[in-house]
DNA sequence: GGATTCTAATCGAAAAAACCGATCAAGAAA
DNA sequence: TTTCTTGATCGGTTTTTTCGATTAGAATCC
């Protein structure tokens, strides 16, 4: 059994490696210097190595107490994630919420969504993850994620899903082509068309590819977008076409841009946003209400 | 400023937990067993939740003691971690190393390996991690890793290399094949053959496939082995031949099986194994003695 | 040059806590 | 019923933590 700092003085660390000075840290840390101090020195002397380097008049850590307060600061967070987890019991809407979201769906929704949240919920305390799925069903499978917010359909096992929103697809043509003409359009309308997708690995590409009424696999993949950004500007520039979703669009995506929307004819193509959480969370009821949040959020 | 829970306390429920038993928890905790009882107590007044369910006659942790608990694992294997990397400013060798391996070369070399280093470094903490090249690349990146043994050619940045050995491939085929008579074999031979690869992700499909001297790309994936030793018996139930290093063929891949090894000619196709880290990592010189140690070692 | 200021270390006393052994209480086993 | 096991409780002791006051070293000001 070994001897561990305490958590305390892991925190002073902290304090002390942020602000360069003995006397703002106690003071930050509602302690006294000399406490600070002394807590400093000891854990110098568990750790047997200098954190601090004291020239009198200046204050400035070790590349050794650069490290170590830095992986205090983790141990610190999981501590009090820790904490918050045990407490959110009493309160479904509390604690800590590791929630990932896929790029075609994060920088649109997010900014419209958050506020209401925030104010809905204002003991959930959220951090984001922006990745696409894959790797974000991965993280939610190995417990590094509590929930995602994903673009349907698509491939998972084992998990809870609600569909908070219908989000369609639009063509965007840059201004005055050819189909920009036409008030709507059909998938066969885009056969002989140059369509830029997203790069591999976005479910938006596969989403996309499924509302042509073609195989993409003989695409140019050197002007795959590696984001909606991109692949609309390269749009406007002339060099393609592309499919963009409602959401996108109303959060401001095309501005600016020549470009002109074309929306589908009826039963316009179009990709479900989904909560998904692992079925053998026991946080159930938090992502239900939670998703019912977002659904609401979203109808307006 | 909130109040946190004690790390000493998170090893007392750990402790319990894991035992089910105060007495024991507190025998192996080396205090008495009051003062467990109290400060389980304390735990459960900080956290304001009961983590232990105290029938008379047994002691069950409930769902929330059993979550705190995991929690309570991890910030403790953390703060550990942060005591080793203090410590190890006094010792290269020394401290928690996250080794991530590829599985192409961790089940074949990792067993001759671990021994030898285990005894040249005995302060040195191997965690190990087995994954494709392109997820542990990213984790080295995101410092979940220290130093990875990857093989190459694979596309790496920002990393410094150290190459550890030379692995050549072999040819292997089913017992009574046109080419086990042959002596050697070139990449032209293997033209019109069913040769089996691994799928897709594996760093050593690419290597496979340039060593023969044709585009994969029309192969039947529904053959691609998810590892060499489901590839080496699908060679031998005799659906095709396959190409094998000779770490995997030294480590006893192919006992027991009716299959026969081929050499290639003279400039046998052969991929590198590397240990690769960060250019900024902090510890350069421990990855390039362990890199030396590695090197060694697979000489012989 | 000397007074002043700023800052971290040190010291001693007081307060807080952690800890232990003994004991108690309640259910299980005999 | 008696005994045994086991976690909670209590009282006293030891240890640790904390604070305020003071000291000491360097830069700054006059």
């Amino acid at each position: 059994m070994r001897s561990l700092p305490t958590l305390r003085q892991l925190r002073f660390l902290v304090a002390v490696v942020d602000r360069c000075h003995f006397g703002r840290a106690a003071e930050f840390c509602l302690v006294s210097q000399s406490t600070l101090s002394a807590a400093i020195q000891e854990l110098e002397d568990v750790l047997g190595v200098p954190l601090i380097e004291r020239t009198r008049r200046s204050v400035v850590p070790t590349l050794v107490g650069l490290e170590v307060a830095e992986r205090a600061r983790a141990v610190l967070r999981d501590a009090e994630d820790l904490v918050d987890v045990a407490m959110a019991v009493h309160d479904p809407m509390s604690g800590p919420l590791h929630l990932g979201v896929i790029p075609t769906v994060g920088p649109f929704v997010l900014p419209r969504l958050l506020p209401s949240l925030w104010q809905a919920f204002p003991d959930l305390k959220i951090y984001l993850r922006e990745e696409q799925s894959a790797p974000l069903l991965a993280r939610l499978g190995n417990g590094q994620l509590d929930a995602v917010l994903i673009a349907l359909p698509f491939q998972t096992d084992d998990l809870d899903l609600s569909v908070v929103a219908s989000d369609r697809f639009s063509l965007v043509v840059p201004k005055g082509h050819r189909l920009g003409r036409q008030t709507a359009v059909a998938g066969k309308d885009l056969a002989h068309e140059d369509v830029l997708f997203l790069e591999d690995g976005h479910c938006m590409r596969e989403h996309a590819l499924a509302a042509c009424s073609f195989d993409g696999g003989r695409r140019d993949s050197a002007f795959a977008g590696t984001s909606l950004l991109t692949l609309v500007q390269m749009v406007a520039s002339g060099l393609g076409i592309t499919l963009v979703p409602q959401t996108a669009i109303e959060s401001g995506l095309l501005q600016a841009l020549d470009v002109t929307i074309v929306p589908f004819v009826e039963e316009a193509p179009a990709r479900k946003i989904a909560l998904g959480w692992r079925k053998a969370s026991s946080r159930k009821e938090t992502f239900r209400l939670l998703a019912a949040k977002l659904e609401e959020c979203l109808a307006r």
